[in-house]
DNA sequence: ATGCTAACAATCAGCTTTGACTGTTTCAAT
DNA sequence: ATTGAAACAGTCAAAGCTGATTGTTAGCAT
């Protein structure tokens, strides 16, 4: 992957020395972010990422002066893949289909995905680490405020009822998560298929009958 | 629990010495939750918890070889203090009041008290480092079943319904601590009340008629 | 071609943490 | 009263991490 000559100084492209930069770039926070992941905020190191990365540690320190600057452009990373994978999932529910069951695959599918680990794992330090929490704040409510926007725009009819459907929202968000938090940590993987049946049919209960 | 000299000299009492010494192993491992709660697992160092507890580090390195062995007891003290509260939290209801609410209020409680936050750091670390997590599955597995069981007493006429007794205990404890934990990391205070009352509600029609 | 600058490599100094080691005091058994 | 052991205090070396500094190579504009 790392090839080192390359002349495509091609007509509409960019010198690929600014390319190959980005490249690197995107390298360095996607190690960043595995790490975070299978090592927890506090054991990711820049020595780690570097190694990760394929890199030395001085060339990650080039691209981002410190340790911190790293984690600030992962941040931006995550929020920007997760955003785009929740639109996506969103995206692809086919007009006729059951709704609801779509949009709490579609959630249940994000919060048992890696990049929820890593916003999660993101968030327990933040819990202790102010610096972190400054980071991490802004893409926490951008996310909150575009998945509210977004099922607002799955479940239009769902606004006559604007009590019951934030009800079912944050039922949605707390119970998946908190669901989602157990298996990771507690090992505690019981019968959450009964409990996501569960919650499908009390948001049905919670919807209006158009919906269905 | 754990004495060292099992010298009873004195006819009822223990020499001061043991006593002392278990005096100073309890500072120790209060000092150790305090410092889990408020820093964090990866900043809970040997030097900050002596401080906290107002020894030299080298005293609570005598009484604990190793950091591990802290950690190893505070668990044992987190958990233990843990099953008493949640007892005494449970034995506290009256005979003849809304069981429902009070044990949903009992474990809102739980949830929201200091120890959780120490468990639940405890947990997050633990997902990412194999020791601590050795250290901590048996006190998760014996409150997981300690709760269980008490459930079983307090609502002993659920018993005909075991199916919805699982999925009412399932749902308590993962909404529940969905929220909690939101409340924690995520500062996202928003209508928690609404959820638990909702809840509430839930467990009302999930449970059989004798219990209302 | 020739400087200039960006992309990397590599080393260094300073700090923190950990566990080990070495004292000093105080209790308790004889 | 003496002696052994336990409860502490204090210091030290080793290891890991960070940020800074210096050195080297390779594109790119003039």
């Amino acid at each position: 992957m790392a090839k080192r000559k390359e002349k495509p100084s091609g007509p509409g492209e960019q010198g690929w020395q600014a390319q190959k930069s980005a490249a690197t770039r995107d390298q360095i926070l996607s190690a960043a972010v595995r790490c975070i992941v299978d090592l927890g905020y506090s054991q990711t190191t820049t020595m780690k990422i570097a190694e990760r990365a394929g890199l030395s540690r001085g060339a990650t320190l080039h691209h981002f002066p410190s340790k911190l600057d790293i984690i600030r452009a992962a941040v931006d990373y995550l929020h920007e893949r997760r955003l785009r994978a929740f639109r996506n999932s969103v995206n692809a529910i086919p007009e006729g289909t059951d709704r609801i069951k779509a949009a709490t695959e579609a959630y249940w599918a994000h919060a048992t995905h890696p990049i929820f680990v890593a916003f999660f794992e993101l968030s327990v330090a933040a819990r202790t680490d102010k610096e972190l929490r400054k980071i991490l704040k802004p893409a926490q409510k951008a996310f909150d405020e575009e998945w509210y926007r977004t099922a607002q725009e799955v479940f239009p009819e769902w606004q006559s009822d604007p009590e019951a459907f934030d009800l079912a929202l944050s039922l949605v968000q707390n119970l998946m998560e908190g669901i989602a938090i157990s298996t990771m940590t507690h090992s505690r993987q019981s019968d959450h298929d009964k409990l996501k049946d569960y919650l499908e049919g009390q948001l049905r209960a919670l919807a209006p009958a158009e919906i269905r």
